[in-house]
DNA sequence: GCATTGTTTTGAATAATTCAAAAACAACGC
DNA sequence: GCGTTGTTTTTGAATTATTCAAAACAATGC
């Protein structure tokens, strides 16, 4: 029997992910991916600030480009609401939605509407090969509700 | 009986929109809202390209006046998918959804989807205050289909 | 017509994201 | 273990959509 440091089981787990899909292991990726466990909907600066204790020199730049290729690997899925900047999620397996607050901007997860599969088929695709659908609620958070004037 | 130029005749409607939104009529607002007549799903940039031949000295920066104002007032509706600018529409009164092609950044609409009031109400809304549903289909447009290695 | 108030122009700033070249590094075979 | 090769990151700069601010201007109500 070993025994492993939480951390490092962490950490393996996050390698194998990353070799599953081709790319290398590097400690930024991986810094990135343990940061996104414990966040949802973060953008890139604060992944940026999550990543940068723990790994100091890392760039901007290098968390744009671990998002990038995150994400064209399929590991993370990256919602842009209207008036946000890029955000991204390692929930990729399941067909959730998003709430997003129009006065902070703020984004929950849907886990799913009422009579979700129907949703999926438009009644005229227009040609189009459809690959996805993306379903964004807009309105007021809970906090939100009581600023109104 | 009066007989009424046709492009005046459409000018006067739009005069009447702005007026009846509470907006002063202006030569840039009419200029916007008829280059929108014609056009889906218009950037700024375009739009400015559209305005430009007729009112000359028009600025971007008023194009985005404009567009703001108009927005604010409910007279035209917005949307910016990931990874494109905003665009805009006159279409406000319907609720219809959008294809948005991944690999040229086309749009078209989508009138409606099978069972489309269901997909209104989330099944948990986490305290949110919901005022719209905004459904974004990606995909492949016909045109790109045919560009696939 | 004239004053008031809102809109547009002009010119500059902001901020997220990407590009490019060079240095650092991970993976693989030996 | 160690060098080679191709990828990733750093460093530094550019891009682009959009907004901000002050001054010039125009629409509306009287």
């Amino acid at each position: 029997m070993t025994i492993t440091l939480p951390q490092k089981a962490v950490t393996d787990d996050l390698s194998a992910l990353l070799h599953g899909a081709g790319l290398r292991v590097t400690a930024q990726r991986l810094a990135v991916l343990l940061a996104l466990e414990s966040r949802r909907h973060a953008d890139a600066d604060e992944i940026f600030d999550a990543v940068r204790p723990t790994l100091p020199g890392t760039s901007v730049q290098a968390v744009y480009g671990v998002l990038n290729a995150l994400h064209s690997a399929g590991l993370v899925r990256r919602i842009e609401p209207a008036g946000s900047t890029a955000r991204y999620e390692r929930r990729i397996d399941d067909n959730h939605h998003h709430l997003v607050c129009e006065r902070c901007g703020r984004v929950e997860d849907v886990d799913c509407v009422v009579g979700a599969a129907p949703c999926l088929t438009p009644s005229d695709s227009s040609g189009f090969e459809i690959h996805s659908a993306e379903i964004t609620f807009w309105g007021l958070c809970n906090e939100c509700q009581h600023f109104r004037g």
